[in-house]
This record gives C-alpha cells, structure tokens and sequence, in this order.
DNA sequence: TGTAAATTACGCACTATTCTGTAACCAGGT
DNA sequence: ACCTGGTTACAGAATAGTGCGTAATTTACA
C-alpha cells in the first residue's frame, strides 16, 4: 500500500506553493540556474533566513535542485527540477488570468464587492 | 494612469490564492451554488470565522459571488463569478500536475531531499 | 610572515507580526 | 425563542524578520 500523504492533489500543491515566495521563486528559476545570493538580489525584500526555509521545501517538494559546491567562500546553485520546469506554465497561465481578471474588477461598479440582495417572494 | 495595485500578476494571484481554503473552496463551488453552511459541511475542519473570512476575501477578489436571500432562516448563496470559473481548470492543471510529480518523487532514492555535492578542483 | 578582514550560505535564538480557533454575541425574520 | 450567517474579543499558534555566529579560504596590509 502507498503511503497517504493526502487526499486531495490541489490541496497538496498548494501546500508547497502557498505563500508570497513559492512562485517567486519559481519564476526567477525559470531562467535558470541561480545562486543563494542571486535569489536575495531578485527579491531584497526576503530575509535569508526565509528564503533558505523556502528553497529547502521547494528542494524537499522535488521542485528545486540544490548544488553545494565544496569550496571556498561556499556556493550553492539553485535549479529547477523536471517537475519544476513544468510547473512554470501553469503559474503563468495563473499569472494570465489575473490580468483578465484585472479587466473585469476594473469594469464593476462598486468600489468593493458586489453583493447581491435578493428579495424572497 | 491606472492605480498601481502591485506589479506582479502571479503575486497577485497568489495573495488571493495562498492558504489552505481558498482552492478548497472553489473546487466546491464548481458544481454550482452552495450555501455558508453546505461549505461548513464539506470541509468540516474549517471554523465558521475563517470561513466567513475567506469567502470574503475571495468575494472582494471577485472570484465568488455573494447572494444573500432575505427571508426565513436567511439564506446566502455563494457561487463563482465568470473569473472564478476561469480559475478551476487551472486549478485542476496544478492538481494533475502534482500526480504527475508524485510518480517522480515515489521514483527518488533518497528520502527526503537530494543535495548533489559538487566537488570543487 | 603574521594576522585581521572579507566572502557565501546558512543555523540559532529572540522578537514582532500575523493567523487561527473558541466562544460568545448580534441582527433579521418567523 | 429560534434559525442562519456573521462579527467581535481574546488567547494561543504559526510565521516572519533581525542580528550574531560559523566554515573554509582568499585577500589586505603592515
């Protein structure tokens, strides 16, 4: 018998891509191989501390690669996985839907959501 | 000029998406219009005050609308706008896409990450 | 030549912020 | 009084940021 991780497929991918970093991550990673530091510049507003947490659960979720070279003043390289490069699509196909979306905020009305009050017969 | 919300669209999605319920919530909603307490009943581990929030939180995104029934016990209907309906195949893509990534991990030697040490020259 | 300083990718401890749950309460309609 | 949907208040849990330390080696400089 296979191990029950869950139950629910969505459920488990959000559990690696919710959050503000996740996706980042991945979109600076699609361009390719990026070191520890590199990652720090593309986002200045993550502190390491975080961003090592979320490399290794991405790492642990199979979707990045780490690369410690032995060395010197310590490198680490950071790749996308296969399944990593196949997520790539998808966030931007989410990233694609916002901007329609954007379109459709843009054309209501009222300032904030829209409630609709039905009046019962 | 337009307001300047944010300038990354897959953040933005991401900021409405990230968590635990958001997804969970459209899957439910996909099959039509439920009710506060149809959702409490599908997933029962979520309270009533997070609940509430997040249906708010999604309403104010425009991904489900609110319908509130004025009448006996009051009833409010929630279902998903044309962009919240836009949103579930992608939605489902990332769920297909974690099994595909499962057969990948299930193929991995080792248990938890795998960090390839370089040796340097 | 000896020694201090810098570099890179973190780990650890502490604090600040945010999230979540529990329970109680409220409002409108019968 | 009772129902459904929702809010407020407070406590506790989870998460995020700050700053310091460390490894091994190269460089700075007297």
């Amino acid at each position: 018998m296979k191990d029950v991780v869950s139950r629910c497929p969505i459920e488990e991918t959000m559990r690696v891509l919710s959050g503000r970093w996740p996706t980042l991550l991945l979109y600076y990673l699609k361009d390719g191989t990026k070191r520890f530091s590199d990652l720090r510049r593309d986002n200045p507003t993550v502190s390491h501390r975080i961003l090592a947490l979320e490399l290794r659960k991405l790492e642990e979720a199979g979707i990045v690669r780490r690369t410690a070279h032995a060395g010197y003043p310590l490198r680490v390289d950071y790749d996308l996985t296969a399944p990593g490069l196949k997520l790539v699509p998808l966030i931007d196909a989410l990233g694609d839907w916002w901007e329609d979306t954007e379109d459709d905020l843009t054309g209501r009305v009222s300032s904030t959501a829209e409630t609709k009050l039905v009046k019962a017969a």
